[in-house]
DNA sequence: AAATTCATCCAAAGCGGTTTGATTGCGGTA
DNA sequence: TACCGCAATCAAACCGCTTTGGATGAATTT
């Protein structure tokens, strides 16, 4: 069932038809009635693409996704997160496209959803600290938020964000409190913004306290349960191992505990853990009392949140740039304790 | 720039021009080449929409992904299983369109799917045993694959799944080799159709050795790591406590080996486990030896093939279902062992 | 030399909507 | 009565592409 069909079937104009349905004044109600029980009961929806053609609006929001090339690693935080923008985009009839890209050709793949115009605004995962696609996105002309930031862009740009140096320096800070001196930093990429940001946020509390930190305590990867739990097991069995843990994931957190238990260590008294909790869906952090202690922010959150930006920004090009920053909240869980006083 | 502003600037019609590009035998070799370098030079992309117009075909595929109601639960395994269909998609120049559904109405999501035409066809994820949506998709005519399968479908269609119930009677069976005879299985929903053949595997491996099955080990909820703990434990509270669990996915795993190991007990040794592992990027199962036993299949290659078959019956829509069956593989870990004799 | 064939190219008609710029009929005013 | 304004409706243009059904001229055949 098209418009025309429609129209013809009602003994209207397409002209009235279509705005009958999409609310125009210049109908009778009576008419504009009589419209939309037809069209419920043809089960009439006017065809996305001819409407966008007409329009030059595609009602659709495109997604990003860097794949790894080295690991084919997806970042098991996305699902949330698209959760969350999804809920938005449905409520305002928005269609959500994905393009997975190798994450040696990005600049390619966003120049070519620009030409081809197949949706009408992007969200960019996964900034680096170096970040090219966010002056490109601006050359180009297509809107765009950021999940994350990229520290060294110049011009202003929408992003959505967690205050990652804050949370990791108010952990660090919590360690720092409970007698911990020597304290690993199990982190992600750090040519990933949020992952560089993170360690300036753990180096910080070191040196507010005049403490220096140690190269050999900080790792960086990407983040995987494996590469958690052989860095921890390591640096476990070194001669001056740390007594802390600051883990930027969940699933991370999964490794450090597990290389813990294996040597008959008990976390949160032999060693302590701290970790960053995006509150993924199927990875709650315990029940009533979360097994770590954990700098807590909801990547779905900023799901929502980046899709509303977005959608403001397309419905009113004459914005400026929006920002949000979360503050992640510090849970105390059963994963961290004073340091032993060593032997 | 778009194909009228191209095709003046070459001196040429808008028909040669496409027919250049879309590889059209009318054009000679000369004006194709030129047309494609003035193209090339005008990084000239034509509008997808306009083209899908005047097609009908969309060059997009489409992703109902269902997200529970109760717990906001988006499946873990998603991601990757979107990666390998992505490789395909962007590999034969197809977008991939999400749509996320809350689990009860469905149907309208089709629906609605079909009539705004924006999509040449559908993966249908997370199918229950009995799938109102196969029998929809086929009355509305859009081309779709299954990723699983429904029981209880009595027409053909296409569907790329795992065999369940052969992995889990094949892991039952080991478990019952090593002696154990209490074996406990945390399941998904078993309303899901996964979930309710690998019960049928976990009975039947009972059953052709003439056990019985104890309706109190066997447990079915959404596949969460806290679910899984507290399961277990509080299983393991019992005075007859299985000693061995049979498990439905990573993540619970890691839920169940957590109540093991807090209560001071050692998996391998004092309990076995066995678990399904989806290959997942960010959870891979242990390094050169596995930590958890596990039936192991690629859900990312199940969403590779999933996208290749529908790809293939849009092409040709005369084509038969065509069905793809994966048998697990069943490795070795270090979480199993014979079971103890009581004391 | 006329008739065919063939390789190239083009004008115009869709595809299914939205939107511009009339047109119609009616009650109210001069 | 003639005119105006207004509400309600419509025909046709347009969005950017593909594709049908010619047109053109050169080469080949008769």
């Amino acid at each position: 069932m098209n418009l025309k069909e429609l129209s013809t079937k009602l003994g209207l104009s397409q002209t009235t038809v279509s705005r009958a349905l999409n609310g125009y004044p210049e109908v009778s109600e009576e008419t504009r009635e009589k419209v939309r029980r037809a069209a419920e009961e043809h089960n009439y929806r006017p065809n996305t693409r001819a409407r966008s053609l007409a329009t030059g609006r595609t009602m659709a929001i495109g997604h990003v996704i860097p794949v790894s090339t080295k690991h084919e690693m997806v970042n098991p935080v996305f699902g949330d997160f698209i959760a969350g923008a999804g809920e938005v985009y449905s409520r305002e009839g928005y269609d959500m496209v994905l393009t997975l890209v190798e994450d040696n050709n990005e600049e390619a793949a966003y120049r070519q959803i620009k030409s081809r115009g197949s949706v009408d605004g992007v969200v960019v995962h996964g900034p680096l600290m170096d970040e090219p696609r966010i002056p490109l996105l601006k050359k180009i002309g297509l809107p765009f938020v950021v999940h994350g930031r990229a520290t060294n862009a110049v011009d202003p740009y929408s992003w959505v964000d967690m205050n990652n140096r804050r949370a990791f320096e108010r952990a660090t800070e919590l360690l720092l409190d409970l007698g911990h001196r020597r304290i690993a930093l199990i982190n992600g990429l750090e040519r990933m913004d949020f992952a560089y940001r993170r360690r300036e946020g753990y180096e910080a509390a070191h040196h507010n306290r005049g403490l220096a930190t140690d190269p050999a305590l900080m790792c960086s990867h990407e983040m995987t349960e494996l590469f958690a739990y052989d860095t921890t097991s390591s640096l476990l069995s070194e001669p001056n191992p740390p007594t802390a843990f600051l883990v930027s994931s969940m699933i991370c957190a999964l490794g450090v505990r597990r290389a813990i238990e294996e040597r008959g260590l008990v976390m949160g008294k032999d060693v302590s853990v701290v970790t960053h909790d995006d509150v993924l869906s199927y990875l709650r952090n315990g029940g009533d009392v979360p097994i770590f202690t954990a700098t807590r922010s909801s990547v779905r959150e900023a799901g929502r949140k980046s899709a509303e930006i977005l959608l403001q920004m397309i419905n009113d090009p004459t914005r400026d740039p929006e920002t949000v920053l979360f503050e992640a909240e510090l849970v105390l869980g059963q994963s961290t304790g004073p340091a032993l006083v060593r032997a």
